[in-house]
RNA sequence: GGGGCGUUAGCUCAAUUGGGAGAGCACUGCCUUUGCAAGGCAGGGGUUGUCGGUUCGAGUCCGAUACGCUCCA
């Protein structure tokens, strides 16, 4: 179905037409809007319109706004972006589905949710601007019962604000329903269809199948039939048929989802005990409606942005054609920056991968249309982001935090693309070169397209594949220049690379269990693991509840087995919050100088053996994954085993961790604030943390950030942790959360030098401004004096605006301090040797600057001293060749003085090969008519090094210097060749050296004569 | 997670089957010019990202690794 164009319809045709009249609000709990008049047409602006949605639901029917959940999801790494209003909900109905549910204290919600619909399975990317109804970043509204009301007041509710509250007419509504499925034994939705029939003629109700009116979270889960709301655009209301048949005059406005059964394992539905609801109203479609525009683009959400670019770029103003190139560039532009603003706000980045991937293709998207389109040279897009705070920012205030920071992201982001661009140009031009070469159309000009070639489908690949070139702008390069593009071979080349990429992955074992597997345990009744006792870190009994072993459960597993083990209780700390999972071993014999009584299930022997390797330690749900293998005898479920940490990996992790807490801390008092922490990484070895910050930390400051980590750890502060309600948690002044990070009810609240009752009891305190405080699940040493010493290895860029901090504690930052004494020694020490003492040891220490893990404090002190070192090295290594060069040399003088004839072939002492070439310069400067030969051996190294010159008129009469040479080299047990004038072997055989120098001579005599 | 490409002087980049590490710009000195812009001559500057392998010989071939660019998921 071809999508008409608009341009042929008069645009103030589709603002609202006497057929069409607004009828005023008659709701009492929303507020006239300033300025409205009945006498000409009036329509609610986009904020309006959030506004009467919102407070529609919250004061006249008791809902709770919930603020939309950050578009970037951190505790859900199946989804790239938040793409749909239930995102934030879904522990609500996956987890608890068969109980009473509730966010927060409430189970009626009304929100409007920041969603992005670009990469994953539902790739949106292409369509916008082509149209009027894609988006990259599109706001969700929506209402939800979390087992409250159900179908009656749902619909009710939604024909409430279409009709009375918002004025939509009857007539202009169309209504679907569930058909049924008899795969399913699932009956017509006819509960829906009569309510609905209350509301509206029976005719405008119609019956669709499951893959229109059946909505499923996943394979299995909850899952409920549908209830679709069509609008109808088409000026004679003609569009009954239109229904679900994606044309742009017909759209599902509003979709009403009735949560009310869950699909198990075996695929079977069984109806949930409470029932949900869960509703999704795209805004900028029921804006556009309301509105009465033909076109989302045309609505006043946009008019801001518009604004903006036809500002910065002097471009024609929007007029809102589907075929004008101009008009696409601006619905391009306006949507994609509002994606990036959104998304990048919400703490994502442009990169090569993932999510960050994502952004960078919209970001390019958007460039190529202002550059080709618009005209436009350099950056523009990081000078919109003011326009899309203006327009979205009243919705989303986090928005306004930080719009600086985000427009200089992208600012680099653009600027590192028109490289890309340029760079992209100069290969351009060489394939079509290649082009016209191939056809033989060399340079012919005023040639109309076709006889100058075609860029080959190599080449268009290797554009895109490997220079990034988009191959659109390759096309319409070509077509410019009259040039063909072998498009097919180009795709055939694209699915190639599509092939070989996925061949490579798909082959390692993944031991973490997908939703169905972890649905499948629920189903089996095993509990959520205890893991509190990871807290205390001592080794406790546990029985094994079930074993994965990366496809299915097992009953048991045996020696070499690699399996994920569920235990119902256990010590480990399953990674989480940058902190590496525990190592350690499960046991199942001798415990306690006994063995184990066996309460777990029937058939387990007592006297079972088993020693379980735990090699890594992974949360999935509410099930703590013990990875690794079976070392000893045989793993059944039910059996009793000892679970035991690696405790001296524990320790070291937990100096780690609470030194990152110091860490953090010293970083906001140091760099003032303007530090969010990005992410981290605990582990036994070492500890990196991830921070925002616009430039490079000074010496200075990373001086001051390490001592005053060290002298936290000197005053051995205690380190207290308790959980507090998340609501205290959030007031306590000084607090450090993971921006976007959600937290549980109550919330672990990790504090350094002072009790949390303390906090939890007056949180505004100013006191509390000077300590670590962070909402934190990981484990912690008691004092943190045991964590010993602190020292920063190395401070690097991550990525714009972000840099890493990779530091140490206990032991290794001792020998890391150790080992900085001990330099500082030898290099004060080196200063006043001289000769090859001083060569080896400058050679030794310039070795070690780099290997023995200095920090990063001393290196920056001591990279002057080590460089005047260095330079000094390379300054008597060069004396040293100098000497042994001109040694040779002098030996060669002589021999060319006393040479006399065509052919000199001469053996030097102690040279290297270099010395050899600068030998042989000094004979042929003498006698540019000879053939000339040295030979050199280095008995040490059992080497003998080769080289010939032989000049034209001797290799016309057959010398040729790479034979010659090669010759030579048989002799003494080696190979060469080269030039015929010149050439270079080598020998390992020393002693033979003279017979390569007679044999040398004997052939260069044969060949000459 | 997987694929492709790259890393050579301070900067931008060369180096034809493996056989003498180069150019331009920048830098230093001298000369020319009233001065500027520039020009001439001379010179300094390189562990060819790192580690290992093959070879008589590696910037070049092979394998690892780091970093960067890029494509796909």
């Amino acid at each position: 179905m071809s999508i008409r164009v608009h341009s042929q319809v008069p645009r103030t045709g589709w603002v609202r037409s006497p057929d069409c009249p607004t009828r005023p609000t008659t709701l009492p709990v929303l507020s006239p809007a300033p300025g409205r008049s009945m006498s000409t047409t009036t329509t609610r602006s986009a904020l309006q319109i959030r506004r009467e949605f919102l407070d529609f639901f919250t004061k006249r029917h008791a809902h709770v706004h919930v603020p939309s959940s950050p578009v970037v999801p951190h505790d859900d790494p199946t989804l790239l972006f938040a793409n749909a209003g239930m995102n934030q909900f879904k522990d609500i109905f996956l987890g608890h589905a068969d109980g009473v549910v509730s966010a927060g204290n409430t189970r009626r919600v009304v929100n409007s949710q920041k969603c992005i619909r670009a990469g994953g399975k539902h790739n949106d990317l292409e369509d916008v601007g082509r149209d009027t109804y894609h988006h990259t970043f599109f706001e969700m509204l929506g209402n939800w019962s979390f087992g409250d009301y159900f179908k009656e007041e749902a619909i009710a509710w939604a024909w409430e604000l279409l009709t009375e509250v918002w004025g939509l007419e009857a007539d202009r509504l169309f209504v679907t329903v569930f058909a049924g499925d008899p795969a399913d034994g699932l009956e017509a939705d006819e509960e829906a269809e009569t309510i609905w029939a209350r509301h509206i003629d029976a005719d405008r109700i119609s019956r669709w199948g499951r893959a229109d009116n059946f909505w499923e979270m996943g394979e299995t889960g909850p899952c409920g039939p549908c209830s679709e709301i069509h609008y109808d655009f088409t000026p004679d209301r003609s569009g009954r048929d239109l229904v679900n048949r994606s044309h742009p005059d017909v759209i599902e406005i509003w979709n009403l989802v009735f949560i009310q059964f869950n699909r198990g394992d075996d695929k079977r539905l069984t109806p949930l005990p409470a029932a949900h609801v869960d509703t999704g109203m795209g805004f900028e479609r029921i804006v556009r409606v309301l509105q009465g525009k033909r076109s989302n683009y045309d609505t006043d959400i946009w008019s801001g942005i518009f604004a903006a670019i036809a500002g910065l770029t002097g471009a024609a103003p929007y007029q809102g054609r589907l075929d004008d190139p101009v008009d696409m560039a601006y619905r391009v532009i306006a949507d994609h920056i509002r994606c990036l603003t959104v998304a990048m706000n919400d703490g994502a980045a442009p990169s090569n991968e993932g999510r960050g991937y994502v952004l960078r293709r919209i970001l390019r998207r958007a460039v190529r249309h202002a550059h080709q389109t618009l005209g436009v040279e350099g950056p523009l897009l990081c000078d919109l982001v003011p326009a899309v705070v203006e327009s979205l920012g009243n919705a989303f205030p986090e928005l306004r935090e930080k719009p600086d920071r985000i427009a200089a992201t992208i600012r680099d982001e653009e600027e590192s693309f028109l490289r890309t661009l340029d760079r992209g140009l100069e290969l351009f031009a060489d394939a079509a070169a290649r082009a016209a070469a191939a056809t033989g159309a060399t340079g012919a000009t005023g040639a109309t397209g076709g006889n100058r070639g075609v860029i080959s489908a190599a080449d268009a690949f290797r554009l895109h594949d490997t220079y990034g070139f988009p191959i659109d702008l390759t096309r319409v390069m070509a077509e410019e220049q009259g040039i063909g593009l072998d498009e097919a071979g180009y795709e055939h080349a694209m699915a190639e690379a599509r092939d070989r990429s996925r061949q490579g992955t798909s082959s390692t074992k993944q031991l973490t269990l997908p939703p169905d597997a972890l649905a499948k345990l629920r189903h089996l009744g095993i509990d959520a693991t205890d893991d509190e006792p990871k807290y205390g870190g001592r080794p406790v009994v546990g029985h094994v509840r079930a074993i994965w072993n990366g496809t299915d459960f097992d009953e048991s597993a045996h020696v070499g087995d690699e399996v994920a083990v569920i235990l119902d209780r256990t010590p480990f700390y399953a990674e989480a919050g940058g902190q590496v999972g525990d190592t350690g071993a499960l046991r199942a014999e001798n415990v306690n100088g006994g063995t184990l009584p066996i309460r777990g299930r029937t058939g387990t022997a007592p006297h079972d053996v088993c020693h379980f390797k735990v090699e890594d330690t992974q949360r999935v749900g509410d099930f703590v994954l013990h990875v690794g293998r079976v070392t000893d005898g045989r793993l059944a479920c039910g059996t009793p085993v000892q679970a035991m940490i690696d405790r001296e990996r524990r320790r070291a992790t937990m100096a780690n961790h609470t030194a990152t807490h110091l860490l953090n801390h010293a970083l906001r008092a140091v760099l003032a604030g303007d530090v969010d922490q990005r992410g981290s990484y605990v582990g036994p070895d070492k500890l990196r943390f991830d921070f925002t910050a616009a430039s490079p930390l000074s010496l200075e400051q990373l001086t001051e950030v390490e001592s005053r980590v060290n002298a936290a750890i000197a005053a051995g502060l205690r380190v207290d942790a308790a959980p507090v309600a998340l609501e205290t948690g959030r007031q306590i002044n000084g607090l450090r959360a993971v921006f976007g990070e959600r937290y549980p009810d109550p919330v672990r609240v990790v504090c350094v030098g002072r009790p949390v009752a303390d906090l939890a009891a007056d949180p505004a305190a100013a006191a509390w401004a000077t300590h670590s405080i962070e909402f934190c699940g990981g484990t912690h040493l008691a004092e943190t004096g045991e964590a010993g010493v602190f020292v920063i290895l190395q401070e690097q860029a991550l990525a714009a605006g972000v840099r890493r901090i990779t530091a140490v504690t206990g032991p290794a930052a001792s020998a890391s301090v150790e080992a900085t004494r001990q330099f500082e020694e030898r290099l004060k020490a080196a200063r006043t040797l001289e000769g090859d003492t001083l060569a080896t040891e400058i050679e030794t220490l310039a070795a070690a600057f780099d290997e023995i893990g200095l920090g990063v404090v001393a290196k920056q002190r001591l990279a002057g001293p080590v460089d005047e070192l260095r330079a000094k090295l390379k300054s008597l290594r060069k004396a040293a060749q100098r000497s042994a060069q001109s040694d040779v040399v002098e030996q060669t003088r002589r021999i060319a003085a006393e040479a006399t004839g065509p052919l000199i072939v001469a053996t030097v002492d102690d040279a290297d090969p270099e010395s050899l070439r600068a030998a042989l310069d000094v004979i042929t400067a003498k006698h540019p008519e000879a053939a000339a030969m040295l030979l050199s051996a280095d008995v040490e190294a059992s080497k003998v090094a080769i080289i010939a010159v032989v000049p034209p008129p001797l290799i016309k009469q057959g010398l040729k210097a790479g034979d010659w040479v090669r010759e030579a080299a048989r002799v003494c047990g080696g190979g060469g060749g080269g030039r015929p004038d010149r050439a270079q072997a080598g020998g390992k055989d020393p002693s033979k050296l003279e017979d390569a120098r007679v044999a040398a001579e004997a052939f260069a005599r044969e060949a000459c004569s």
